[in-house]
DNA sequence: AGTTTATGTTGACACTGTTAACTTAACATC
DNA sequence: GATGTTAAGTTAACAGTGTCAACATAAACT
């Protein structure tokens, strides 16, 4: 294994192969499946290799999780364009759970899971951290909805809306990843609990409360 | 340290004796700060002397979970006697939260974590799981609602209403705990969280959705 | 007294993440 | 061209972890 002064690009490639021999495993089975040690492996490097490019376990999977986050949340970026801000908010949250169950580890890792205490002015260079944007975005487009005169007259802070929302999809997304196979309960469909969630939720949300907005 | 032969409920204190131990730890810093060897070294045992009450980890912090939770679902019984159908789920979600607030670490290994497959045939010995149990008592009231034809008539399934209202508290509940420190979203207040969201479900799935339900 | 048995302890195995020290090949400079 | 510098990678090691197998011991039973 001769070793070669990397350029700049290069030494990008290694870093992304090495990303994606740590997405196999932790899709696959999970955080702690994803040993630093196999997927040096699989890399065909020694174990201690891949600190010469992340700086530990954690900030390795963390940036695992940012980049296809930041994926989707691109990918959502076409619901923006679409006029009606309650049907606009109704899609971004279909997305969003269905990017949580098609991605359950990584949703676990991001949302589920103790946080980085995050200092605001560590190494300076991830001012955009995916969370952000997607709750921004909600954010948004419940500040639209409310600038509309949407919701009920009390409802007069868009911030705590938004988290109600996110909140009441986020509480379907968690339950169905951890207990999914809980023989215990007897789980509903699961799109079927989305459209109750955001049907009722809207329906207690908004102002006019009638027949625009329809339970199924 | 000399063996002696012990009787069951020696036995029986002992176990409780490392579960509490096993508490200490793990209320504190969590599932991985509770060390199998760090709970032996409190304990003045040797590190393997654990497996002799206690078939692995996963077992002991589990029962743990699982009494802790027994014990809260026991005190919310008194919330049964409430008359009001809707007064008493609001309570129960109540209770519920405060709970999972004040236990993050239960909480977070009952219902953020990968679940054990629980087959239904092992040791046979644990009919009475405590997330059945919460699950169980909030269907009950739900059943009752829906008998005293509160809920909206499309509204046909219990069962889906108790798993609406459960994910949306879980989502307050989940969201906070792993969370709440996260300095990229201002936070509103937890409880004016939970009040919006019970108020807004409520709206959502009651029938009158006028005057008698009022979100704060 | 001698045997059995529950109750422990010691030592070990196979892992993990991570750091320190060493090796090697490619480049820049005198 | 010989020399040094340095990035890239290796091996060895440390301090942990959960857990099992083999051994020890003291009480109880026959």
């Amino acid at each position: 294994m001769p070793p070669k002064p990397k350029t700049a690009l290069q030494r990008q490639q290694i870093r992304t192969a090495i990303l994606n021999a740590a997405r196999d495993l932790f899709v696959e089975r999970g955080v702690e499946a994803a040993t630093m040690r196999e997927v040096a492996r699989r890399m065909n490097f020694s174990a201690t290799a891949i600190y010469l490019h992340f700086k530990d376990k954690e900030t390795l999977i963390r940036e695992l999780c940012t980049t296809d986050f930041l994926t989707l949340a691109h990918e959502l970026r076409a619901i923006e364009t679409i006029a009606d801000p309650i049907e606009r908010l109704r899609l971004l949250g279909m997305g969003y759970v269905q990017f949580a169950i098609t991605h359950p580890n990584h949703y676990r890792l991001m949302f589920m899971s103790p946080q980085i205490v995050h200092d605001t002015d560590s190494s300076s260079t991830e001012p955009d951290n995916p969370e952000q944007d997607a709750y921004a975005s909600l954010y948004s487009m419940v500040v639209d909805a409310h600038a509309a005169n949407l919701f009920r007259a009390e409802l007069i802070n868009p911030e705590l809306i938004a988290q109600t929302l996110w909140a009441g999809l986020h509480g379907i997304c968690a339950l169905e990843i951890t207990m999914k196979n809980d023989k215990c309960i007897a789980w509903c469909d699961l799109t079927e609990r989305v459209a109750l969630m955001q049907g009722a939720l809207m329906r207690g949300l908004l102002r006019n409360h009638g027949t625009t907005t329809q339970i199924r």
